[in-house]
DNA sequence: CGGACAAGCTGA
DNA sequence: CAGCTTGTCCGG
């Protein structure tokens, strides 16, 4: 335990600096006198260690030379850490606690190395070879500050020549969906020449300067100095946005820091959501060079199939019989609760809002039908053919495994969770996960979705944006049009599916941009929701604020929608309020909604 | 967060 | 009223 250091009071014109200490449920900063040696090597993202109340903690500077508050007895800085976030990431993160209602201190924990930089490397600032004029690098040769680029690739286009592009301008950040892409693509930077950070490992680097610094989600935070180009891949990707509140997009914090910084950004997308859709000016590749990157999309209308067939049809047999080397994809049990109609087979959904319908709980009998998304509630009769004799779909993984090893005659292995190396095995099904761990150089030909409908029919807003992420994820990992995906449906002329099959996510944004809108959910609104015990207490502030800048929907279960016509809007009004004592969460634009 | 201290509850 | 729990405040 290291001794407190004695207080004093500060001699006129003594160095203080103001400290926000790394302590959970610390949203305040504290004044320390900064030891006479230590001047040079304290500014503001500094990180250092400091007594608080009879214990040594670590913080950070985000003030120095500041005048010192009057009348109280400074301690000084009890140990310099080393290097932090610099000044602009520190103002970022000051900017993004206002944004998404959160504190600063897990934004600059992001923004930080995770472990003690005392020193920094040389800068390496040498660009990657300018790659080739192609139609992909020509996308961005006219891109400016003045606003964002969302250029639409398909799922197989690779981007590194458009990185090594923006990188001729200056040091580029690169943000990537997956610490395994941002490897790749690291590397084939690194191979055209390219002096590249990659961060967490590479932060001191990329502190001390680098042509490309380049990661995962917190890259977004990563520093980057003389930032001449911000650049996010598959900027539709869940994995951009922090689950814990702070519910920060990478998306937004690149966004924000390329205009910030005055440079320009641009954000890649295989199917832009509604949301990335209004964050800048849509770019296109030509018809041809789209449907080349999108794999051949066979749907699979398992209507008329008898259902004692099971979850295989002929085709999906075949496929796993022919193919070199297939994935097999299907979502866990009990997600979500399926009816189909006995005699037409048709999915019990909801002529509303399309999502899937379930047993009402606690229904009196005959259990009526109820709306995951939108709460219709409705007797159990199929829309199709009014018969009223549904049954239950549900299946597991391991099930599947040792069934789909039966009908193709060859092991299949079973491919869980996030860690863990991919199995050699020629076959492989799991979770959609499965998805997210296999890459373009796993040798996969074919991708079959056994059962697309939980995603189809899944009562989250983003529903279907995601379902086909998970198409464009497949088509990746099957080097587009030479590969194939199998999609089996009760639902073939889903939007979704026809997006897909004609290798145009427009088809599906378009009629998504409609259903926002008509629901008032971003981009047509800013949202947040708010839970806890403490939530109702703060729901009513909001409610009792001046000019009604939010609506607020709820409780259900407990949880209140707060909606406004904006962001700014929203996180004022979310600030305005004071946080009442006790648990509250506060999720604003939420990634699962 | 975690320590300090004040205010409330219990049992003899 | 000691001994304990629970709540609220504050840190430089």
């Amino acid at each position: 335990m290291a001794r407190p250091s004695p207080a004093s009071q500060p001699r006129p014109g003594a160095l203080v600096a103001r400290v926000l200490p790394d302590v959970a449920g610390i949203d305040k900063e504290f004044d320390y006198l900064i030891p006479e040696g230590a001047a040079g090597s304290v500014e503001v993202g500094t990180q250092v260690r400091v007594d608080l109340s009879g214990r040594r903690v670590g913080g950070w500077v985000t003030a120095v030379g500041v005048e010192a508050a009057a009348g109280l007895a400074l301690r000084p800085i009890a140990k310099v850490r080393g290097f932090g976030p610099d000044r602009s990431t520190v103002d970022l993160a000051g900017w993004a606690a206002w944004r998404w209602a959160g504190r600063r201190r897990s934004l600059l924990l992001t923004a930080s190395a995770g472990f003690a930089v005392p020193r920094l490397p040389p800068a390496a600032l040498k660009a990657p070879a300018r790659p080739w004029p192609s139609e992909l690098v020509e996308q961005i040769g006219d891109v400016g500050a003045d606003r964002p680029r969302l250029l639409r690739l398909p799922p197989a286009a690779d981007p590194t020549e458009v990185v090594a592009e923006l990188a001729q301008r200056g040091p580029t950040l690169v943000v990537v969906p997956t610490v395994a892409r941002a490897a790749v693509l690291a590397g084939r930077l690194r191979r055209a020449g390219g002096d590249v950070a990659l961060v967490p490992e590479g932060w001191p680097q990329a502190r001390a300067g680098a042509a490309v610094v380049i990661g995962s989600r917190a890259c977004a935070w990563a520093p980057c100095p003389g930032m001449a180009a911000a650049v996010v891949l598959d900027g539709h990707e869940e994995g951009l946005t922090q689950e814990q509140t702070p519910t920060w997009g990478a998306v937004a914090v690149v966004v924000e820091r390329a205009r910030r910084a005055g440079v320009p950004c641009v954000v890649i997308s295989s199917c832009p959501t509604p949301e990335l859709l209004a964050i800048g000016s849509l770019r296109l590749v030509a018809r041809s060079v789209e449907r080349r990157g999108w794999a051949a999309v066979e749907v699979i209308d398992r209507r008329g199939d008898d259902p004692r067939l099971g979850l295989y049809s002929e085709r999906l047999v075949a496929l796993i019989r022919a193919e070199p080397r297939a994935a097999c994809v299907l979502n866990r049990t009990g997600r979500a609760r399926l009816l189909a109609c006995t005699a037409c087979g048709s999915v019990a959904s909801c002529e509303r809002c399309g999502a899937s319908l379930a047993q009402q709980k606690g229904g009196e009998i005959p259990i009526p039908l109820e709306c995951s998304r939108c709460g219709l509630v409705r007797p159990q009769v199929c829309a199709e053919c009014h018969s009223t004799r549904l049954r239950l779909l549900r299946i597991g993984v391991t099930r599947a495994r040792e069934e789909l090893e039966l009908l193709a005659g060859r092991p299949v292995a079973e491919v869980t969770g996030v860690t863990g190396a991919i199995p050699d095995a020629e076959l492989l099904v799991g979770t959609e996960a499965v998805l997210h761990r296999l890459g373009p150089a796993d040798g996969v030909t074919a991708v079959a979705f056994v059962d697309f409908d939980q995603e189809l029919l899944a009562g989250r807003v983003r529903a279907l944006d995601e379902a086909l992420a998970l198409v464009a994820l497949a088509s990746r990992i099957v080097k587009g049009r030479v590969g194939r995906v199998l999609v089996q449906t009760r639902v073939p002329d889903h939007p979704v599916l026809r997006a897909a099959v004609v290798a145009d996510p427009a088809v599906l944004s378009s009629h998504e941009l409609d259903v926002r809108k008509e629901l008032r959910l971003p981009p047509f609104a800013s949202i947040a929701l708010v839970s806890g015990p403490a939530a109702s207490e703060y729901a009513n502030g909001l409610k009792g604020l001046a000019g009604a800048p939010v609506d607020l929907l709820g409780p259900d279960r407990d949880q209140w929608l707060v909606k406004a016509a904006d962001g700014a809007t929203l996180a004022d009004a979310l600030a305005s309020v004071p946080r009442p004592a006790g648990r509250l969460r506060v999720a604003v634009e939420p990634g699962r909604l």
